[in-house]
DNA sequence: AATCTATCTTGACAGCAGAAAGATCTCTCG
DNA sequence: CGAGAGATCTTTCTGCTGTCAAGATAGATT
């Protein structure tokens, strides 16, 4: 209970070292980028031996698929809180939600493209695979509410989909790695402005028009 | 002249290893993706010691970054293949761009990601920024044909531009990513034109329609 | 109290990038 | 012709990485 007299060693067992390591692998990336990412300085970072991780994730890419998983999570409220912001018609709500997705991309930039364009994230994991079908099925069923029926099954449904979900991430993609100048410079509220009309052509009203 | 008598040793001058770097570097990434690349495998590749790159490229993110240079040529050409078989009209122009944009990206899907979400490829580098500059000059020229001005300067211009590049390059990335699993599971001409019908939302008659 | 199991540390190894120094070839200029 | 000079390539070394194996420690169970 007393102290040992000298300095306090921290304890042997850490008690939530899988919360740790998780909270140091979101400020390695942040701060490296994913390609700069380290499986020994997130150990560092939790105060830990670099063998530690692996009682607790398999290897350097286990984390990061843990870490993507999680990311997904706060995707989604992304594009929910944009969408209590926002009126609540079925268009305004979609649109809304490709806000949000891209607030997400912005603020979390090398977490993004973990989720996106990394071959380091295992999507055959129960957790990151559950995780980002919520999140495309959430796209889905906004996609649902304006056209009155389930996309699936029927082209013209897969079509606004995909035209939504493209336009979207490719213009969060873009604006990440510099392109898009315009959009980066503009404040906010213009910025705001012009993805809502960019993302709204995604579905026109009359979506078999050329 | 006459031969050794035993084994005949490769030069000790390679006489073109830029180029045989380049070559061994494109089949590195296409092998083991950009999260895989090593330059030392790209030595090998080429037969010869590992320090020898140094000499024609400062260090592995320099090989890269000529490669990416590289990769933005064969980009444009791409696009230009897919306009040659379409119809001359600029709105057909523009979209067949598209789909020479998405072939290029199937084609060579770690390159693409060099190119477009990599921290490895320097775009300080003069080579590079030249002809990533020319790709998107390419682009604007496109939207300028449809709209019979040029996009510059008036924030209508620069939304087509954005929206087009956008959408292409989501859908793209995204079929990258192995996600738009009903495009990819079309066959090519179906996709072809599921992607034009797409695309071709980027830039609706009625721009300002909402 | 004794043992068992999960957790964490230490030490080792192979592969990597990059720097430094030396070897080999080609070329130019006297 | 031939002697530097400079470019090209190899060898060697250092420090970093991920992963594995073996040992130390703590908490839980019985």
């Amino acid at each position: 209970m007393e102290t040992k007299g000298k300095s306090e060693r921290p304890p042997y067992h850490h008690g939530d070292l899988r919360h740790a390591l998780l909270d140091a692998a979101e400020k390695e990336l942040a701060e490296r980028g994913i390609e700069g990412f380290t499986l020994r300085g997130c150990a560092k970072r939790a105060g830990v031996s670099h063998a530690a991780p692996a009682h607790h994730f398999r290897d350097a890419n286990g984390l990061l698929t843990a870490l993507a998983a999680l990311g997904f999570e706060r995707f989604l409220s992304c594009q929910k809180a944009r969408q209590a912001d926002a009126p609540q018609d079925p268009r305004s709500q979609l649109v809304a939600s490709g806000l949000g997705y891209v607030d997400f991309a912005l603020a979390n930039p090398a977490l993004f493209r973990l989720m996106f364009a990394s071959e380091r994230a295992d999507f055959t994991s129960d957790d990151l695979a559950h995780n980002a079908d919520a999140a495309f099925g959430y796209l889905v069923q906004g996609v649902a509410a304006i056209r009155g029926r389930d996309p699936y099954g029927h082209t013209a449904g897969m079509l606004d989909v995909m035209a939504t979900w493209g336009i979207t991430h490719g213009l969060a993609d873009l604006m990440l790695s510099g392109r898009m100048k315009p959009l980066l410079a503009m404040p906010p509220a213009a910025r705001d402005a012009a993805l809502s009309q960019i993302i709204g052509r995604a579905f026109p009203e009359r979506p078999d028009d050329r």
